[in-house]
DNA sequence: GTGAAAGCGCTAACAA
DNA sequence: TTGTTAGCGCTTTCAC
């Protein structure tokens, strides 16, 4: 590959010249700047990222860190951080945590080793990131969790999870099962709120149940068969999904024997059969919103510091609405 | 963050030793180790890899590029690519096509301003690709498709096609649909020639319709009413999924009206109701070693140059066995 | 307007 | 066994 010394050469001019010329920073004469710019096509030049980045001390990279790629949600998101990164010039490297202290460590060391320009995150689970992150000159934007010092976008949970719960109850659930998830992360705790608030106010008999990532198991079918649960909440669409299909499979009638609710609105939801009623997020925004914010805050501009997004039921099959 | 001079001081020694101690290349007394294994400690140093990369000319990312991460086969793939990689010390950098040839060159040319090691790619759809990967250093381990220069991993399509076609054909399937992906792509070329060639020796009537991941619409249903055809054969399991969903919310049975097959074997497929009958790829390990070969051929090992891989067929309830 | 030169953090000859 | 030094490709003072 072509370097800045072999425009230079081919131009005519020095490499100081041609850096400029790249940059616009400083002055050069528009004839020389014909000059570069015909070297440069000719050469087929383009500048060397490492280089740039280990003078600058700052990559064009945005590091992505996911607690799960594989849930369609999270590849939504992503699609929008990267789209956002693009238009602007950026790139995007996607971390993968498993919702591992280690892998998360370890990425967010890649990226500062990298020199990362910025962070977007969701559910952190290493209790000392933050901290960590905030002592490293990297740029933070938290997605899905309120963080008191941190820039953050995040979707309105607790409405979520009353709509969740309204729905049921205006559907006539009497005795409802709400699934959660890991209470760790804020996005779920809130959901869970909106939700329980709501059912309590209502007077109905509910329970819940925390699911930590580890899926829908037949024990789940025997408590909602034997508790004879008419409505299920769940905190994403692919517990959703999987609870449906454990009930399907076994002879339980959604939505005529139990109703289920799900969280996310993933593609999948709505082709499923019956199709899955859910509380929709606006993914895509939610991430490109996230690194809109981290490139405002890189450029210094003025940018909100909490983001709040709002959510809306869909109602689909799963659920019977009256 | 600590430099290696600040390493070098801290530990009496010159930045050469600090070096040689780190990358164990060289004579290093014990003690002088120690001394700097104890600043190294002290100051948390990390080396910068920017640093790294650009005296070198070559990090340690390996460049992944997908025609769409959103599809969870290509999600498990990356999985298995990144944990490969991760294990030896490498990290990767996804790249996500769309199967747009603007994009796709984009990543190319991202990957090699970032001097990356290596690429393993999918579903290439850029015509100069090839040509313009070997132009540069880079090295290129391609994975679902067989090319004559290149290194590659790939299952083996033309078996999962007729696998496909003979179980509809057992299961007494007289008149099919088989609807196949881009035929740009080698690996949906393979497994529609299986497919077909499998129907053809049967003397069962059959047709096909090409979908270039437009999704599945109502012109479909139409068409399959009006046909009447009796199993369809789909080219993945999100269209399979797709298709199974339209009939059932127009009230056609699966599998008692029409059965379905899919592809892939990806997660939701198990818990789709009904569960899917699919040829499972096995996806985790085609990322794995297709990213093992690549760090192989790195490390100047001999590596075999076309990995095929099997499949087989996953019996569920999409189809009626006998 | 332009060029010479220093330096980003690291590695690898080469000397010592 | 260790240190000195040049240089990876780029940007940015600072002279001219």
């Amino acid at each position: 590959m072509a370097t800045i010394k072999d425009v230079a050469k081919e131009a005519g001019v020095s490499v100081a010249t041609v850096s400029r010329a790249m940059n616009s920073s400083g002055y050069v004469h528009e004839d020389t700047l014909k000059k570069i710019n015909r070297a440069i096509e000719s050469l087929k030049y383009k500048p060397n990222e490492t280089a740039r980045t280990l003078y600058k001390k700052q990559s064009k990279i945005i590091g992505l860190l996911l607690p799960d790629i594989s849930n369609p949600f999270f590849t939504v998101v992503a699609r929008g951080v990267e789209d956002a990164a693009l238009e602007r010039g950026f790139h995007v490297v996607i971390g993968n945590s498993d919702q591992n202290r280690d892998k998360e460590r370890q990425y967010i060391d890649t990226f500062l080793l990298h020199n990362c320009v910025g962070l977007v995150s969701s559910a952190l689970v290493w209790e000392d990131a933050l901290q960590y992150i905030q002592s490293s000159q990297m740029l933070h934007v938290m997605l899905d969790r309120i963080g008191e010092t941190e820039y953050s976008v995040e979707a309105d949970h607790y409405k979520g999870g009353v709509l969740q719960a309204e729905c049921l109850l205006n559907n006539g659930c009497k005795n409802i099962l709400v699934i959660n998830g890991n209470m760790k992360f804020s996005s779920f705790k809130h959901r869970l709120e909106g939700a329980i608030h709501t059912l309590e106010e209502s007077g109905a008999v509910f329970e819940t149940l925390e699911l930590n990532g580890e899926g829908v198991g037949h024990a789940l079918l025997d408590q909602i068969r034997y508790k004879a649960y008419d409505g299920i909440i769940c905190y994403n669409d692919l517990i959703a999904i999987q609870v449906m299909g454990l009930l399907q499979h076994n002879g339980v009638n959604v939505p005529g024997d139990v109703q289920v609710v799900g969280y996310d609105d993933i593609q999948i939801s709505a082709s499923y059969f019956p199709s899955l009623t859910t509380v929709r997020q606006p993914s895509y925004l939610l991430g490109r919103l996230a690194c809109e914010q981290l490139i405002g805050l890189l450029n210094g501009k003025q940018v909100k510091k909490e983001i709040k997004i709002d959510v809306s039921l869909v109602e689909r099959k799963s659920t019977r609405s009256e």
